[in-house]
RNA sequence: GAGGUUGUAGCUCAGUUGGUUAGAGCGUCGGAUUGUGGUUCCGAAGGUCGCGGGUUCGAGACCCGUCUUCCUCCCCA
């Protein structure tokens, strides 16, 4: 090796026990989102820029990967920008598209852009990986698989309902040990910010509320007081952090402290109404939890929000999502109310690694490996992998008349649970003998009959 | 975007205040064993010390830059 090699920061390689691993997620989300009559679609992996820029924040923005215009293209430079110090005005002359940064706004588009083809309610899902210009850490990567399922043109909150199905029908096929759904309204938070009269700092509150459960009330009223909240309104806001018990316990206290805004208590009707529709979560197990301080970072939404937590591993969210009232309208289509949840599969495999919660059988190899002893039997046992590959067996001939130490190492190493030996020894009295790997034990077979005897 | 941290064999890591020819374990390959793996024994191969520059008689070690790793912010799946 005469360099150093690396994938670029931020991505990784996946070896084959890690895509198996991988495959067995998107199984578990595409068979769930399957059995609710979610259909399938894919979106390119870069957009034009003008679709992307401006849909996710500045500090989104900021995260989005743009893709160098080539040739001729690059010649549309504007250097005079560059040279004014333009920084923005200037990358964009650079460059026309850029990677997906997530998968609900190019869904957005799709639905714009082919509103004649589909019926609505539409309901798709779709996986596929995103890329985010962030800094890694643990749980954060600049390459991942989202996983996300959507309804637009319902405003029904009985779609809110049957995302959380899903996401407790995932999570159960999954065998985590518990998740906690969280829930909160921006219509909540736009209520709170009235009621203390601050509608227009409300994304300052909700990002300093969001950080309650990991800096403590302290940190949030530090953060707030820095951002220029004055006393008042501290005082206003205190019972946020006062806030206890069960999902309607809060509910009430919420509509206490709410009382007379009608965005407010709406927000709250809804949060209500869902709750009220889930009621066979297993207690201590699966928890669906209301948490005002509960913001997300998406400017999108505009309805309930979600975020699903798992138990006994430090992970980020993994899975999140809520409901857009206006995103289509972004792209001219106005009226359309959309509500989607985006699982995040990379975290999800993470949590699942770190319980130990694989199935074991993902790790196992061919079920049958005949060796090689020469040309002549290599033939033979072809013949006979193919037949039982008509049985859904999974088959390796080995490729070459190698010692048999080799193969045998090779057989091991692979996982395969039988190996097959079929030499000249064999071929001279018909027979085959095969070779349970795990215990060791051999057996001699008649040719004739060997096939239907091992199989029975 | 801010601050810190890391990089030496395929992998995990030693490498003394700067000093000859950079080491170990695991893995790989070969042999003990010419038709039997996962255990054992013997042997071998494998390194531009992340990359570029600098200081020095001399740099894996010190300095600067850069890329990368992991972490804390920011933000998020």
């Amino acid at each position: 090796m005469s360099q150093k090699l690396n994938t670029p920061k931020g991505t990784r390689d996946h070896l084959p026990m890690d895509v198996r691993k991988r495959e067995y997620i998107f199984n578990a989300i595409s068979k769930a989102f399957e059995s609710y009559g979610y259909q399938p679609i894919e979106t390119p992996s870069f957009e034009l820029s003008s679709t992307l820029m401006g849909k996710y924040g500045e500090e989104g923005d900021r995260l989005i990967f743009r893709i160098l215009n080539s040739g001729d293209k690059l010649k549309k430079a504007d250097v005079e920008a560059l040279n004014n110090g333009q920084l923005a005005k200037f990358a964009h002359s650079l460059s026309e598209k850029a990677l997906r940064y997530d998968l609900t706004v190019p869904f957005a588009r799709f639905v714009v852009q082919h509103q004649n083809e589909i019926s609505f309610p539409f309901k798709r899902y779709q996986i596929q990986p995103v890329w985010r210009a962030d800094r890694p850490q643990h749980g954060r990567y600049q390459e991942f698989y989202q996983c996300d399922g959507d309804v637009v043109g319902s405003d029904s909150l009985r779609n809110e309902v049957e995302l959380i199905r899903i996401i407790q029908q995932v999570f159960r096929f999954l065998k985590l040990p518990g998740f906690t759904v969280k829930l909160n309204n921006r219509k909540v938070l736009s209520g709170i910010a009235q009621v203390c009269g601050i509608q227009d700092e409300l994304i300052s509150l909700t990002v300093a509320l969001d950080k309650l459960d990991k800096i403590g009330k302290e940190g949030v009223v530090n953060e707030l007081v820095s951002k220029g909240f004055n006393a008042e309104v501290l005082k206003k806001i205190e019972p946020l952090f006062e806030l206890q018990g069960s999902f309607n316990e809060r509910l009430l206290q919420l509509r206490d402290f709410l009382s007379g805004n009608e965005m407010g208590l709406l927000g709250l009707e809804e949060l209500s109404f869902v709750h009220s529709k889930l009621k066979d979560f297993i207690p201590g197990k699966e928890v669906l939890e209301l948490d005002v301080t509960l913001a997300r970072g998406l400017n999108y939404y505009t309805g309930i929000i979600i975020e699903v937590k798992a138990h006994e591993v430090e992970m980020g969210s993994i899975c999140g999502g809520g409901r857009y009232d206006d995103l289509t309208a972004l792209f001219g289509l106005k009226g359309l109310s959309g509500v989607g949840i985006s699982f995040g599969a990379d975290r999800i495999y993470d949590v699942l690694n770190s319980l130990d919660l694989f199935p074991s059988q993902l790790s196992m190899g061919p079920d049958i490996l005949f060796l090689n002893f020469s040309d002549t039997t290599a033939d033979v046992s072809d013949g006979w992998a193919a037949e039982l590959r008509s049985h859904g067996k999974t088959v390796e001939v080995y490729p070459s008349n190698a010692k048999l130490q080799k193969q045998m190492k090779y057989a091991n190493d692979r996982g395969a649970q039988w190996t097959a030996f079929y030499g000249d020894e064999e071929a001279a009295n018909q027979s085959i003998v095969l070779k349970n790997m795990t215990s060791g034990e051999q057996k001699t077979y008649n040719v004739a009959t060997w096939i239907s005897d091992w199989l029975g």
